[in-house]
DNA sequence: TAAAAACTTCGGCTATAATCGAACTATGAA
DNA sequence: TTCATAGTTCGATTATAGCCGAAGTTTTTA
């Protein structure tokens, strides 16, 4: 009784899944208006606005108005955190086949999460980053070191390009089944195509990836990463 | 698309205030039976029973069976440390008048949470439990050291009581106004009961509550707390 | 000044799910 | 074996809110 503030409010907000939706692409582009959220909703303009000012008003979102443009993001650190720790307690998705089965373990050991490398190959390379040097964990973000703008230059990744764009730079993305954080931002995409276009890593069905036999060369001798202990 | 789990679905299970009522209770008590749940959220025993159904199903509980009996709790600390997200998040009560507006300022100095003391007052005692070495922190909960058992003693608290109780013992609580841990659980509800029964803390209109003249003096000498920092 | 683009508001339709009464199952006590 | 207690399942009712079409507002471009 008007003891603590209500934590089903926020959760009603999240429950819809059009807004979960909106949510989840602001959680790593932000600053997109009404009618690109929409899109990714997959339902109109009318409705999208709708939901969006339903966010707003409950603090998850902010907007920047700029002429007739309005553009939307995640409100703040606290509003992200509580996503990401609903998802580390949401069911992973479902098992049926044998088919599922072996697709799911691919999953956990490298995948894509949104245009990024994800799972434990993910985790395992951001660590690397980390302890060659290359990166210092802040906050909510990774910092390139004065040794780390070196590494992606040579790795042939142009980082003031990157800083250009419009989202986050090297922002901090919590892994769901490794309940790690991981390399997500314009610098974690950046590395994703350039693993795609070295031939290091490759698809497989779905959002998994597999490392090549030139990845696991190059990956070892660049970062030290040893691909065994992907399992 | 299967991609990552799904927040939404956990979301939803939060969203329903009937269900978020019996979680609450459950954050602090746990272990209580549907019967029990279902008054607490002045709803009738068949629709507790559905809701905890899908509470289950969910990973958000979990139930013990002793014979006829069935006794939920929350399935895991990440779920109770989702919700405290979603609360720290969640837009605090509404502030219509004058009175409103003063009662806020005093339930933000000091209040009851469930059974046990918390805003500034709340954060101010703990603190001062482990700056004297009383208590240790854990993941969760509170350790109370050897030091911590001879004071507890001489205020005339029973910690092997306390500890029969089918509850916890010394569980931490996320304080939504100050952003930071206090003291929950049964040693939590017995330091509240104490310092009302010896006077030093008194109610005021609501959750709030006064530390008086007797108080202040008790505070001071026992664990070094000025009430000049509650402002 | 007109037209287009980006978004909001309104109104009606529809689907979901929360609710409880009543009947059912399972365990324990007399 | 009968009654009581704890909880579940089913069915009908109701309320909430998500959805889009249509019409309105504001700003930019032509």
């Amino acid at each position: 009784m008007g003891n603590k503030p209500d934590f089903s409010y926020t959760a009603k907000l999240m429950a819809d899944s059009s807004r979960a939706a909106m949510l989840e692409a602001l959680l790593d582009l932000d600053g997109l208006p009404a009618s690109e959220l929409a899109k990714r909703a997959n339902i109109s303009l009318q409705t999208a606005s709708g939901h969006l000012t339903k966010l707003v008003d409950g603090n998850l979102l902010c907007v920047e108005k700029h002429g007739r443009h309005r553009y939307f993001r995640i409100a703040n650190a606290d509003v992200a955190q509580a996503i990401e720790m609903l998802t580390v307690i949401a069911p992973p998705p479902k098992i049926n086949s044998l088919k599922d089965f072996s697709r799911a373990k691919n999953i956990q050991i490298a995948r894509t999460c949104y245009d990024h490398l994800a799972g434990k190959l993910g985790v395992l390379l951001t660590d690397a980053l980390i302890e060659n040097g290359y990166l210092l964990e802040e906050e909510n973000n990774f910092l390139v070191t004065k040794e780390g703008e070196q590494f992606f230059h040579d790795f042939n990744i142009d980082l003031e390009a990157l800083r250009q764009k419009r989202r986050h730079f090297a922002r901090k993305c919590l892994d769901w089944s490794e309940r790690r954080y991981h390399l997500a931002g314009a610098l974690g995409n950046a590395i994703l195509i350039r693993l795609f276009d070295l031939g290091w890593i490759e698809r497989l069905p779905g959002r998994a990836v597999r490392v090549t036999d030139t990845g696991e060369k190059g990956l070892y001798e660049s970062l030290g990463i040893t691909t065994k202990e992907l399992g």
